[in-house]
RNA sequence: GCGGGUGUGGUGAAAUUGGUAGACACGCCAGACUUAGGAUCUGGUGCUGCGAGGCUUGGGGGUUCGAGUCCCUCCACCCGCACCA
């Protein structure tokens, strides 16, 4: 039997197969993924004893262009471990299903006109193929999808359980808000300061006092699902509202038009009650350092104290309060500074002042966000004319305000300490503010002491104390003569949870007389799922109102109207993890025994990207269901494994100026050229099929080509992978012309699963080059299947064991690319043994099944098992046919590699100190001197200090 | 500026606890089989030197019998945050 190599290659059926004695992935890949369908090998069931294991892949959001090769690398990693798992006797949960919400899909339906509902079925479509195409173990009768209403339903549920309950700070959790009005009925709100409103304070009486309105507004105060007002970037043009993202340089993203800030009615979530959770319990995640950084960094824990400062501005008496993190600096403040945005700073300008502080905050106001970022160098500010007291000093410090004071931070006021901080530094030298030095000789007077070691000076009762004792000092003063307070501040905010678009989940809420109210309570008493109703147009609604505000019929209830808003992209996939365990619930989200056996994702794999926001949310939605009894555990992702990108390797060819005739990369210097980027597909390495090129567009059809040694070649840079780089490669292609055998393990071999590397499909031909070595081991081309029952070798064994302990530890430690080089290791030492043994060859299958889970089955079915390799038990490897009895060890003079002498393992120290001494190379390089020390490490090296 | 990460041949990389640096591949060179080779197989390939040898893990310094690995310092690049009080 003879095949056409040539057709093998591009992966084209021979017709009928013969049975492949070479190796023929088209048909074999074709064959398995048809056969595991039928059998329904990849269902996973709930109800086992086995222990349980969750792999999970940050699900995609569907987008219209389609997978890329760089995709798919967290989806191969998760898939190699999930197999393993499952053949080392786990039920191993791997799902994969659709974030299928979201602006883009709005977008793109607004620009070609179809109903998003109906671009998300057919990207979805594509995503599964391309997915399917790869064969990973997904059970795909547990897909979700977000955008489905049997989905949504939950999440509009799980939305009503947060707006129904707040967060207990004694007890440190969510509890029912049932709970909060009984305490209030009983005492008032003395035990539990509003987090909306901290000066809000009533007694029993005062509660019963207030009508059924006032008393819901108070607890919306205290909801973790509640309503706010809060700024968005409203375009008068488009009609809509912006995302920060859509907004650049001040004007819109899409059409340049003018943008301007508009306060709205939002919801948000509560997500700051959390803060403190959120951050210690990172201690205890297995995710990387950087990630637990950017987390720690986004929640921006300082601790600290408010400061009250007395206030007089001509006749006018008032306080301000600012926060510092350094209470122990007090002594050293030698002016305020408020935000020009500040509440106060009409009220306490003074009429010679009042004309420059509306000039200075007209400049303010000009400066887009981006430019009070950006321009770090320049201080401006202005003076108000008003004076505080200090609270211990009672000395008189100016009050100025400057735009380097952020309105929503903190206070936003300061006290200005310009011998400790660098920017108060250089506001004073600037406007010429006198220097308090409370630091001695540290501060130089050229540049602030910001340093946290050393003494304070010149300040009181705090003279002569750390930095850590005055701060307590300083913090105990305060609060005796009550001017301060300890206070533990972060930068995280509550987060939006409304979005004025159309492509979302509808919120679960009704308005009578303007008061939302649940649709789960009286007097709506509604059931979920709110639906979204399938319109026609979903263009902007009124006053930046969503689309669905349009839809009269729908918003207009018997009860009330219904909100217009949607929920946010990261509302659906706060959860998602938690419906894969149970998802065609009708009843519940999950269900309690389904969750409490799969508990926390066992592995999330993912891009860096959502460090902070899924991330992030998750980890909350999964507190607040935890604390109200419905899950548990309390951390969602136990483990965290980021994939690195694959980026695209762009090609380039040089047109000189004004011809219509390209240069070769190397002899471009001699011309005047433009740089002009090429498809990848139409270049091989780096040399340009010129007649695609000329193919490619109507204007190169008459291109010419100067070439160098017979070849046009392309200047190449690495770049993101996009469509517009034209540096795109399909996975398709590729698992076309090669299989997605090679595919799977060639992404593996390219490096560590963390790291950031270039695609090179030229790369790709070792793998494969591999996988038909590791089938003729089974099969001749000439005369098929050649496995024997002959006992093996010590060296085969010992090959195969080695392989086995490797391939299995470096899984554990997600080390694949390590295990790719050890799988071709032993099919190099097994194929030049010429080992075509049972015994060798059939536990070797099972353990590269996770890796190329085809080309193994058609092998165990081929050794003559008629179940699937899948069910097989990953074999153990034994010790005893490793180790070996002779050890050639590294001879080093002073440490310098010299010669190699074989000993046995169990030699005595002194054999083979007294061998080493006298052997001829030692000798020669000992150069006669006296031994210092002999340096013996068994089973590693030998060295001579002379 | 702060925090985190990375730096090893022409290329992707390996070296898990300090112990033979460059495994395994790509590419390249030479050869075998062949009508042919994008099939398969064999040998070579860090740099330098005719050679013995010398040099080599971003640069410099240190600890050690021994450093890619530990410590100090400097540089470059990537990621996150940022007039954050």
């Amino acid at each position: 039997m003879y095949f056409c190599h040539f057709s093998d290659f591009l992966g084209r059926s021979h017709g009928t197969p013969t049975y492949y004695m070479e190796y023929n992935f088209g048909e074999i890949e074709r064959k398995w993924k048809a056969h595991w369908n039928q059998t329904n090998v990849y269902k996973v069931s709930n109800d086992t004893s086995k222990p349980k294991c969750y792999v999970l892949d940050m699900f995609p959001y569907p987008s219209g262009a389609g997978l890329h090769v760089g995709h798919p690398l967290g989806y191969i990693a998760s898939d190699i471990y999930a197999r393993f798992k499952r053949l080392k006797g786990f039920n191993v949960l791997h799902p994969m299903g659709f974030d299928a919400f979201g602006l883009p899909a709005e977008q793109y339906a607004l620009e070609t006109g179809q109903h998003p509902a109906d671009t998300t079925e057919k990207n979805i479509a594509r995503y599964r193929e391309q997915l399917d195409n790869i064969g990973f173990c997904y059970d795909w009768s547990r897909e979700v999808r977000t955008s489905d209403p049997k989905y949504y339903k939950w999440t509009q549920w799980i939305f009503l359980q947060l707006f129904h309950s707040w967060y207990d700070r004694t007890s440190q959790k969510a509890r029912p808000i049932s709970e909060l009005t009984d305490i209030f009925a009983a005492s008032g709100n003395a035990g539990h300061q509003c987090p909306g409103d901290d000066k809000l304070h009533f007694d029993a009486a005062t509660w019963s006092s207030y009508s059924a309105e006032q008393q819901r507004a108070v607890l919306m105060h205290y909801r973790l699902a509640y309503q706010g007002h809060a700024q968005v970037w409203w375009c008068e043009a488009l009609g809509t509202v912006l995302a920060n993202d859509e907004v650049v340089n001040g004007v819109s993203e899409r059409g340049g038009h003018p943008v301007e800030r508009k306060l709205m009615r939002q919801w948000f979530l509560r997500i700051t009650e959390y803060a403190d959770r959120l951050l210690s319990s990172l201690d205890n995640l297995d995710w990387s350092d950087a990630m637990k950084e950017m987390q720690r960094n986004w929640i921006g824990k300082s601790s600290g104290a408010i400061v009250t400062f007395n206030l007089s501005f001509g006749e006018g008496r008032g306080e301000v309060s600012v926060f510092t993190t350094r209470p122990d600096t007090i002594f050293g403040v030698d002016f305020l500074v408020l935000a020009p945005e500040h509440a106060l700073v009409d009220a306490i300008t003074t009429n010679e002042q009042r004309q420059a502080i509306d000039e200075y905050r007209q400049y303010v106001k000009s400066r887009s966000e981006r430019e009070r970022m950006s321009e770090v160098k320049q201080v401006t500010g202005c003076f108000t004319g008003a004076y505080a007291i200090h609270p211990l000093t009672h000395n008189r410090v100016p009050v100025w305000i400057a735009e380097y004071v952020l309105a929503g931070y903190g206070t936003g006021a300061i006290m200005a300490v310009p011998s400790g901080d660098d920017r108060d530094h250089a506001f004073a030298k600037h406007f010429n503010i006198p220097i308090t030095n409370i630091f001695g000789d540290q501060y130089t007077g050229e540049a602030a002491y910001s340093d946290k070691s050393g003494s304070i000076h010149n300040s009181g009762f705090l003279t002569g104390m750390t930095v850590k004792d005055a701060t307590e000092a300083a913090i105990s003063a305060l609060e005796k003569i009550g001017s301060g307070t300890r206070r533990t501040n972060y930068r995280l905010r509550d987060a939006g949870f409304s979005r004025q678009r159309y492509w979302g989940e509808p919120f679960p809420v009704v308005y009578i007389n303007d008061i939302p109210y649940a649709t789960d309570e009286a007097p709506i008493s509604g059931s979920l799922p709110v639906e979204l109703p399938h319109v026609q147009s979903y263009k902007p609604g009124p006053e930046g109102q969503g689309p669905l505000a349009n839809v009269t019929e729908w918003v207009n209830t018997t009860a009330g109207q219904r909100e217009t808003n949607t929920m946010p992209g990261y509302a659906g996939s706060s959860w998602y993890f938690l419906r894969y365990m149970d998802p065609h619930n009708d009843t519940e989200f999950a269900g309690r025994t389904a969750t409490d056996y799969w508990n926390q994702v066992d592995i999330y794999v993912g891009g860096t990207e959502h460090a902070v926001g899924h991330l992030l949310y998750s980890r909350m939605w999964t507190k607040a269901l935890y604390d109200l009894g419905h899950i548990g555990f309390d951390e969602p992702f136990k483990k965290l494994l980021n994939q690195g990108m694959i980026q695209g390797s762009s090609r380039f060819v040089y047109r000189i100026n004004g011809t219509n005739t390209f240069v070769s990369y190397g002899l471009r210097k001699q011309h005047q050229t433009t740089e002009v980027r090429v498809d990848v597909s139409m270049v091989n390495g780096t040399e340009l099929d010129t007649d695609a090129f000329k193919n490619w567009r109507p204007e190169y059809a008459a291109a010419e080509f100067i070439l160098e040694d017979g070849k046009y070649i392309c200047g190449a840079e690495v770049e993101k992978m996009s469509k517009s780089k034209y540096n795109v490669v399909n996975p398709d292609d590729i698992v076309k012309q090669y299989g997605a055998d090679t595919f799977r393990m060639y992404e593996m071999f390219l490096g560590p699963i963390e790291v950031s590397k270039p695609w090179d499909t030229k790369g790709i031909e070792g793998v494969h080059r591999f996988l038909k070595k590791f089938w003729r081991l089974y099969n001749d081309e000439q005369t098929g299947f050649i496995v024997t029952d002959e006992a093996p070798t010590e060296a085969e064994l010992r090959t195969l064991h080695k392989t086995l302990k490797k391939v299995s530890e470096d899984i554990e430690r997600f080390s694949f690319n390590t295990c790719v080089s050890q799988f071709m290791i032993c099919v190099n030492e097994l194929a030049s043994a010429g080992c075509h043994k049972r015994a060798i060859l059939e536990p070797l299958a099972v353990s590269l099944a996770s890796f190329a889970p085809h080309i193994t089955e058609e092998l165990w079915h081929q050794l003559g098992h008629t179940t699937t390799i899948l069910d097989a038990a990953f074999p153990a490897h034994n010790d005893s046919f490793i180790t070996e009895n002779s050890v050639n060890y590294a001879v080093s003079i002073n440490g310098k590699k010299r010669t190699e002498i074989e000993f046995a393992l169990e030699a005595p120290q002194a054999d083979i100190e007294a061998a080493v001494l006298a052997d001829a190379t030692v000798q020669k390089w000992m150069e006669g001197k006296p031994m210092k020390k002999f340096i013996f490490v068994k089973g590693k090296m030998i060295n001579v200090v002379v």
